[in-house]
DNA sequence: TCATCTATTGACAAAATACAGATAGAAGGC
DNA sequence: GCCTTCTATCTGTATTTTGTCAATAGATGA
């Protein structure tokens, strides 16, 4: 696999995409759901889920990932078998599956509003 | 029409919904593309989109009105004609109706980040 | 005159986000 | 050996955005 083109620092204007992390967290969960991954490798992994990565920083993925562990969501392991520097990798607990059907429902509802949303611009009188 | 339930400062623990914000402005952009309103009667037509607006601070609200006003997506004038103390009616400028089909996209986006979630979660093996 | 409903605003704390590195091992070219 | 690039994680800090609470104030009706 081809590696990531991360950008340069400051190199070109990132279009900041708000409340982002409303959707960041639930789909970090899922991928650790699929399976055990590492920071690096998520951030690869984001892209199948609909994310533009080249415009993410990666520091809040990590911290993300912090935090979630500190919420007892998450727990990691560091590997050191691995080639180039060892990677902290993440495994997803119970309570992690639990929260993210929590987060899930509540997904739900917002798409709700965006569809209502939608419907009701196309509606409206020109 | 009956008054709005509003909820006593601190009386229950109010559901924190994070990044409401997300969806908050295009929907009062489309409120406001539907017709001319005020802050408090806006909050009353939330509710028609979806949104729990008992749960919702007002103040929210009346701050991104004002955001959007500087922003140049709405102008207001004071309406003292109507009983009660007087009120900012808001009405979309041209501005707004393109930022507004901005947002709708953007969110559209977002709509399908989170479909993506839902597929995959539910095809998680058990 | 006291409580309640309408209506808007301000101040402050807390949280989220952007931005800019620091650190470090491994691999490949020259 | 030296340099660059790729992998990988972490931190500090400034700024922006949010959440929460409370102040203000006219009108209404008991």
């Amino acid at each position: 696999m081809p590696g990531r083109r991360r950008r340069e620092a400051g190199r070109f204007r990132p279009r900041r995409r708000r409340g982002m992390r409303l959707v960041l967290r639930p789909a970090l969960l899922l991928l650790l759901a699929e399976g055990d991954s590492h920071g690096y490798e998520l951030m690869d992994q984001l892209d199948s889920l609909g994310f533009e990565t080249e415009y993410m920083d990666s520091s809040i993925l990590y911290r993300d990932l912090r935090d979630m562990e500190e919420m007892g969501l998450i727990q990691s392991t560091w590997d050191d078998d691995s080639k180039g520097p060892k990677r902290r990798v993440y495994q997803i607990k119970e309570e992690g599956l639990s929260r993210l059907s929590g987060w899930l429902e509540s997904l739900d509802q917002v798409q709700n509003q965006i569809e209502i949303l939608q419907k009701r611009y196309q509606n409206l009188p020109k």
